[in-house]
DNA sequence: GCCAACGTTGGC
DNA sequence: GCCAACGTTGGC
């Protein structure tokens, strides 16, 4: 079992968009970044859990729990001209990129956010609170996920 | 809206 | 292969 967090603009699509979807369930589409698509493409397993990271909001932070529905597959939304993430150069017998399905776990009690867990001084290694980060889609470990988690 | 950080692109 | 220009991310 393995632990994640991935980012998603609660403008766009927010903890309550993924428990509001069909099934609880929707596809992680539009990732356009190597590294992220590596890690859903080979590493995801179904029923790893995800901590749903609301992001460029007004209180940034961990939003709820999510778990991998179905493990990587090719991202259609690549090979269509009018997707907003339409990639010419992804060849559907090749496909460049691609997602994951999610499904709605819980949400949290409150917003842990960004600022908490930068104060917490045993979460210092965390990829999220290391300066100048991008990544979407990052690796929890245990003991993070465990830590992020008692303070809810 | 600003800007730092970082990825990608493309000329050479 | 180098690197400047440009685009994107995302906190503030």
């Amino acid at each position: 079992m393995n632990y994640w967090l991935m980012k998603s603009e609660p403008d766009v699509f927010g903890i309550d968009d993924l428990c509001k979807a069909p099934g609880k369930t929707e596809p992680w589409d539009g990732v356009r970044n190597y590294q992220a698509r590596n890690m859903m493409r080979d590493d995801m397993k179904k029923g790893d859990l995800v901590f749903f990271y609301h992001s460029n909001c007004k209180e940034p932070g961990i939003a709820g729990i999510m778990k991998i529905a179905r493990e990587g597959y090719p991202d259609h939304t690549a090979f269509e001209p009018k997707e907003k993430y339409f990639d010419p150069k992804s060849d559907p017998g090749n496909p460049r990129w691609y997602m994951v399905d999610v499904r709605y776990v819980r949400k949290l009690k409150r917003v842990i956010t960004l600022s908490e867990l930068k104060q917490n001084p045993e979460l210092s290694g965390l990829p999220l609170v290391r300066r100048g980060n991008r990544l979407s889609i990052m690796p929890i470990n245990k003991r993070h996920w465990d830590l992020i988690l008692a303070l809810e």
